[in-house]
DNA sequence: TGAGCCGATGTTAGCGCTATCAATTGCCTT
DNA sequence: AAGGCAATTGATAGCGCTAACATCGGCTCA
C-alpha cells in the first residue's frame, strides 16, 4: 500500500527540499532543520546537507514555508509615496533594522488616498505579513476594521496618537509647526504666512500648530494662509510664493509646509528681486538634503524620519518576539534648524 | 469512509476559502472560481459567493495560491538604491504598468554592491517571482548563474547590451556622456573636467563617452578627471568643485556625473565668487527635479527613467503572456537640456 | 430518440514546506 | 541492570489553495 507520489507534470523544475534530501540520503525534514535551525542537526550531517544544497542550487520556497509555518517573515509597510524623500529615508531606517532579522519588507504606496490605502492593505494582508507598519493614524473606517481584524503587531508611523492604544512612533507635527512659528515671532516677524500643499493629516497638523502659535500671539490672519491639495514640488513653491505675495503683499515671513516648496520660493524671490530674509523670511519643514545648500540656506525643522523607521522596526521586533514595550507612544521630537533664510 | 479533516490547532484564525464555501453551501473550488474567474460560475451563485466573502472578510492567502498555482503574481525589482530619485521614478513607471495587471512588485536595494545583489537575488527567488527586473548588465558570476537558472522573464534596466541576448531597456550612457561633452565643445569650452562618484557601471560609461568626445577633439587631459567611490550628494559636489579647481585651476567647464553634485558645485561657485557660466560652465546628468531651479538653471541630460520603468514592465508583461517582443533591446534615448549654466 | 456536447459544479490530489509526535540510539544514574 | 534522559532522525499530516479530471443535467441536432 505504498503511496506513490506522482509529480503533477513537474510544473516547475526548481530544486526542492526533497531533492536535496534524496541527494544526501536523509529525510526532507532533516534538511529543513539543517537550514533553519542548524544546531538541531549533527555537525557532520549538517555540513553535508548545506554543501548539497549549495551544489544543487537550492532556494527555499517562501510560499511553501509561509504556508506550513504560518510565519511569512515579511512585513508590510504602507507609506503615502516614494516620491517624498521623507518616506524613502524612513524606509531606509526600517530596512536597516528588519533585514538583519530575516524580515522582508513589502512597500505599498497609497498615493495619499484613503481608499487606495484600504485596497492596498487588503491586498497586502493576503501576503500574511507577520507585522505591519503604517503611516499615520488617519484611516478609512474599512482600513481600521481590517487593522482590528489583523491580530498581529502594528506600528503607526510619523504621528503621535496619545489617545489611542495603537503603537505609534513619531513626533508632534502640531508642536513642530508651533515651534517654527514661534521662532519667527521671536525674530520679530509678525505677518507670517503659511502655505500648505498635499493636505495630508500631518501637513494639516503643522498648520494647526502655526495657527495656535499666531493666535496666542494675537497675529493670526486667515488671509495669509494658502492651501492647495496638489503634491509638493519646487515649481509649485515658486508659484505659491507669487500667489501669496499677490493675496497678502504685507507678509514678512512665509512658512512653507515642506522644504521643496521653500526651495522654489527662494528661487522665485531671487527672480523677483525680493531679498531673503531682509524683505521676506522663508522657512520650510523636514530639512531635506538640499536645504543646507540653498541661497540663502533654509531655516527649517529637521524631522527624525530615519529614526522613526528604525524605532518603529525595533518595536515591531519586540512585539514579534513577545516582549511588548511598556510605552505605546514613542515621541522622537524634532529640531529647529536655524539658517540664514529667517 | 468520510475523511475527517481535523484542523491543526487552528494556528491562524483567518477566514479561508473553505469557510466561505461552507457558508454558502458550495465547494471550495467554486468559491475559488467565483473570485478568480467569475465568468465560470453562474451569475446568481457568483454574487452570493462574493457577498459571503465580503461579509466574512475573506482575504485570499497569497502563499497558498502561489504554491498551488505556481504563479506568485509578484515581480522582483532590483535597484541599487532608493535614495537616488532616478530609481524612485523608475519604480513609479514600473508600478503604473504592473499594478493594474495584479502584479505586486518586491523592491530590493543592492546598495551598488554586487555581492549584496547576489544575496538579495537569491532571497527574492525564494518568493518565486513570475518575472524579474534588474538594473544593469554588470553582475557577479554568481548572479548571472542564478539568472540563467531562473527560467522566467527577465528585463535589464537602464543599460543597453546590444551584444547580449538579454532583454534590455535603457539608453546609451556612453553616447549621452559624449553628447553632453560635445555640446560643451560646441560652445567653445576646451578645458573640460569630469567628476565621477559612486562609480557604478553607468557612471563609468558616461565617463567613457566624455573621454571619447574629448579625445576625438584632441582636448583630453586626464588631470581634469576626478573619481571617488562615495555616493552622490550635494555636499560632495561642493567639495569636489573645490578639489577640481585646486588640481586643475584652468578648467573652463565641469561635467558632473549627477545633478546632485552639480547643484552643490553651483552653490560653491557662488560662495567662491566664481561666475557661472562666464568663468566656469557646470553641467550635470539626469535632470533631477531641482535642476530647472538652480541659479543659474542647470544644463544637463534628461534621462527617460520613468519610461524605462514603463517599457520594461510592458516587455515583461508581453513575455509573461507568451508574446515575446521581436526586439530584445529598447533604446529610449535621452535629451540634452540646455539651460543657463553652460 | 439517442449520441454528443456544453456549461456548471464537484472530487481528488497535490504544490513544498514544517509542526508534531514517534522511534532509535547512546549514555548516564542509581 | 533497569530506568531515564537527551540528542538525533524520521513518519505523518496538514497549511490553503488550485489543476486536472469527473460528473451531471439539459439541450442540440442528425
Amino acid at each position: 500500500m505504498e503511496k506513490q507520489r506522482k509529480r503533477r507534470a513537474s510544473r516547475t523544475n526548481r530544486i526542492t527540499l526533497d531533492d536535496v534530501a534524496r541527494h544526501v540520503g536523509v529525510s526532507a525534514i532533516t534538511v529543513s532543520r539543517a537550514l533553519r535551525s542548524p544546531q538541531k542537526v549533527a555537525p557532520a550531517l549538517r555540513d553535508q546537507i548545506l554543501e548539497a544544497a549549495q551544489t544543487l542550487g537550492y532556494v527555499p520556497n517562501h510560499a511553501a514555508s509561509a504556508l506550513a509555518s504560518a510565519r511569512s517573515m515579511n512585513i508590510a509597510v504602507l507609506i503615502p509615496s516614494l516620491t517624498n524623500m521623507l518616506f524613502v529615508d524612513m524606509i531606509g531606517g526600517i530596512e536597516d533594522i528588519l533585514n538583519p532579522h530575516g524580515y522582508q519588507i513589502l512597500i505599498g504606496t497609497t498615493r495619499y488616498a484613503p481608499e487606495e490605502e484600504e485596497r492596498l492593505l487588503r491586498a497586502y494582508l493576503g501576503f500574511t505579513p507577520d507585522g505591519l507598519l503604517i503611516t499615520g493614524l488617519d484611516h478609512s473606517a474599512g482600513t481600521w476594521e481590517l487593522l482590528r481584524g489583523y491580530n498581529r503587531p502594528i506600528v503607526h508611523l510619523m504621528d503621535m496618537g496619545k489617545d489611542t492604544d495603537s503603537y505609534t512612533v513619531g513626533f508632534s507635527q502640531h508642536e513642530a509647526g508651533a515651534t517654527l512659528t514661534r521662532h519667527l515671532l521671536g525674530k520679530g516677524y509678525r505677518r507670517i504666512g503659511f502655505v500648505a500643499v498635499q493636505l495630508d493629516p500631518r501637513t494639516l497638523n503643522r498648520g494647526e500648530g502655526y495657527r495656535q502659535a499666531l493666535r496666542e500671539a494675537g497675529f493670526y490672519d486667515p488671509r495669509r494662509e494658502i492651501r492647495v491639495p496638489t503634491p509638493s514640488s519646487i515649481g509649485l513653491g515658486a508659484a505659491l510664493l507669487d500667489q501669496m505675495l499677490a493675496q497678502a503683499p504685507d507678509c514678512d515671513a512665509i512658512f512653507f509646509c515642506n522644504d521643496d516648496l521653500a526651495h522654489g520660493a527662494l528661487f522665485q524671490c531671487r527672480e523677483r528681486g525680493v531679498r531673503v530674509p531682509e524683505d521676506l523670511a522663508i522657512v520650510g519643514f523636514n530639512d531635506l538634503s538640499g536645504s543646507a545648500w540653498t541661497v540663502p540656506p533654509l531655516t527649517t525643522i529637521a524631522t527624525p524620519r530615519r529614526e522613526v523607521g528604525e524605532e518603529a522596526a525595533r518595536i515591531l521586533l519586540a512585539l514579534l518576539s513577545g516582549n511588548p514595550p511598556q510605552q505605546r507612544h514613542l515621541d522622537l521630537g524634532y529640531r529647529l534648524i536655524t539658517r540664514k533664510s529667517a
